[in-house]
DNA sequence: TATTGTTATACTCTATAACTATA
DNA sequence: TATAGTTATAGAGTATAACAATA
């Protein structure tokens, strides 16, 4: 049971409880992806038609350029993306999304971006207050970190 | 940039967004333990003067129960938690949190449960509304996993 | 027979350090 | 000199299957 009298900590109390909740379905995903749980995260880190230079990759993945290495070695394997050599800078590999990628990673979206039950089942003024508050958290976060 | 038509699943994109930006903090918090992020977890997991059978943390952790006995090995050399046997059934092992245990969870939650910057600085309406859904959405999955 | 936890095995993820090829 | 990516290495996380002890 949650329990505080500071609004915004319960708030993210909770918000932790919601993802953690989450996870089985995210890890069943994947599996029946195909992928390991990292594995989908980069997928969904390289946007169709975007091209991604391993390091940025890296970036996203909170992560050491000399993992990405292995993730997009099994990736490319997999026939999901494939590395190109930059021409303004040939030590840069960019990263783009080949067809049965960008259909994998599509569905992997559709179903991510999926509300879990207990959030498509709040009354709707809780569902707009959900979102006009986290629209204002993520907003602030982009003012402060530019 | 999200978009959405749908506030729940516009919301739910959100809620990713700001806890897939509060990662490093918490590899961060990690790291200055000496843990890993899911010995971390784990540590979570086990509250103070609760005893927890390793099948029952292989749960809350979402993985195997041949997965815990390396993860309990390796919290256990650490002098964090001591595995002793149930007395009502001597295959399992119960898990418990050392005094030094106790102290490095105490200090993880206290800088976990603290909320982050964005969601802190938020209006007052803004924090209520964000607990207030939160809430009833949780609610609403305690409800439904009885 | 069934269950709890361990071990053996194999693979993935992870960082650090050394290396290469570029810049 | 510095940077992007790779390789080598070592350790941690992960599941499956086989196992021991207990129920």
């Amino acid at each position: 049971m949650t329990q505080s009298n500071d609004p915004a900590r319960e708030a993210w109390e909770l918000l932790w409880e919601v993802m953690q909740a989450n996870k089985p379905r995210f890890m069943a995903l994947a599996q029946e992806l195909g992928l390991s749980a990292v594995q989908l995260h980069a997928l969904r880190m390289i946007e169709p038609g975007v091209e991604v230079p391993m390091s940025s990759l890296a970036g996203k993945l909170f992560c050491d350029n000399s993992n990405v290495t292995g993730i997009v070695d099994r990736l490319e394997a997999r026939g999901l993306i494939e590395r190109h050599p930059a021409e303004h800078d040939r030590r840069v590999k960019l990263l783009v999304l080949t067809g049965p990628g960008e259909r994998i990673r599509s569905s992997a979206t559709r179903q991510m971006t999926q509300p879990p039950p207990e959030i498509a089942a709040l009354p709707m003024e809780h569902k707009i207050a959900l979102r006009d508050a986290l629209r204002a958290a993520v907003h602030a976060r982009a003012e402060t970190s530019v």
